[in-house]
DNA sequence: CAATACAAACCGACTAGTCGGTATTAACTT
DNA sequence: AAGTTAATACCGACTAGTCGGTTTGTATTG
């Protein structure tokens, strides 16, 4: 393993995802975050041009990822079902590493300037379509039942799983392993029609 | 119904949710909150002992009033799946009124300061036992399914509803009616039991 | 007169961003 | 390989502006 020395810009970005989950934007000032890393405010401002830049950078390197998580799980499988469940298990994961980048993504994203913030929305917007895509899909080929509208339903999920970076603890009592298992038991027993739930059956947990 | 005038306090309060939802509690200064009331920075600190203070009683009002109806909804019913299904709808309800109350108190908590903070930690992990208790009880009396962790049933539960504070417009194309079904619906199938499947098919959407 | 309710000017602490300068590395020449 | 130049990376004292909170003043009410 090649021992990279890391730039002074990423090792910037890493203190201060911790840094604004812990306290928040508004309360770790500049200042604070080159001292926590040992350097200057000149090397602050020579990568970064202000401090909504270094906000930016985080919320785009999160979301971008999500979305390549969310685009390969989808790409990966060719059945809305076993779709749905590669981008549960993706995303939960994807949430149980970047816990600081979502905090930072979700409390924070309003203290974005609207230059970045629109650029940000819209990568939100594209993560959901790909799963109201599987929906939409499922619903199609009768796999998931159609009197649930997809909008609604799309949202449900996004909403159970992004909240969990409000209570998940690493250290906690549960694990993300067990939580993905619960909500995709509960996700597929909630939308799966009766047709298509032998199907589904194989990812629920037994009972 | 009598015209009582409102209280300079009460138009602090009321413009300020409305500021902090907007453009966040940061960037909100308390000279804007007066300019936007025609008061002044005298009065505003003859009400409160800082905008700290202000913060803490937009917290309190939303937060109190949700354990209210929780409980409320509570004590109305008396089997697990009126209960869920009443607390469900009264969750919903209380998110459509009080979206600005919410948003302040989702993403503005971490700046209160520790003083404040315990005191609507405490109301919080209320509300949700309120809820937990109901999940638990149902599985005692085999109306829920076992299998599934109950802490992580009401949280996921909890996540679905609190999320709508982020995507639920009043002037969009889906009303809080229409969520609360599928809410249910979803909710329902997703953890009633078989046995139990008969009392619950009245408050599922129809297929 | 005394207490209440507000107004308006003011203060002091804090912080994002600047700027002149220095160290370090890369590139080129001889 | 050594010397020279240029560009990049980084430093830290300083500043201009902002904002929560205070103080002093004034009108009203009981």
């Amino acid at each position: 393993m090649p021992m990279v020395k890391k730039t002074l810009k990423q090792r910037i970005v890493d203190a201060s995802v911790v840094l604004f989950q812990e306290d928040g934007y508004h309360n770790v000032t500049v200042d604070r975050i080159v001292e926590y890393i040992g350097a200057s405010k000149g090397g602050f401002y020579h990568n970064f041009k202000s401090k909504d830049e270094l906000l930016y950078e985080i919320h785009d390197v999160f979301i971008s990822y999500v979305i390549k998580q969310s685009q390969e799980a989808y790409d990966k499988y060719d059945t809305p079902i076993t779709r749905l469940c590669a981008m549960l298990q993706t995303l939960t994961q994807v949430f149980d590493m970047y816990q600081a980048h979502i905090t930072v993504f979700y409390e924070e994203s309003r203290s974005l300037p609207e230059e970045y913030s629109e650029i940000i929305h819209k990568k939100r917007d594209q993560y959901r379509d790909i799963l109201q895509k599987v929906i939409e899909d499922g619903q199609q080929t009768k796999d998931f039942r159609t009197e649930l509208p997809c909008t609604i339903v799309t949202m449900a999920i996004v909403g159970m799983i992004n909240w969990t970076y409000k209570w998940f603890k690493q250290s906690g009592p549960l694990t993300m392993e067990e939580i993905t298992e619960v909500f995709t038991d509960m996700v597929l027993r909630a939308i799966v029609t009766e047709q298509a739930m032998e199907e589904a059956v194989q990812f629920m947990v037994k009972g």
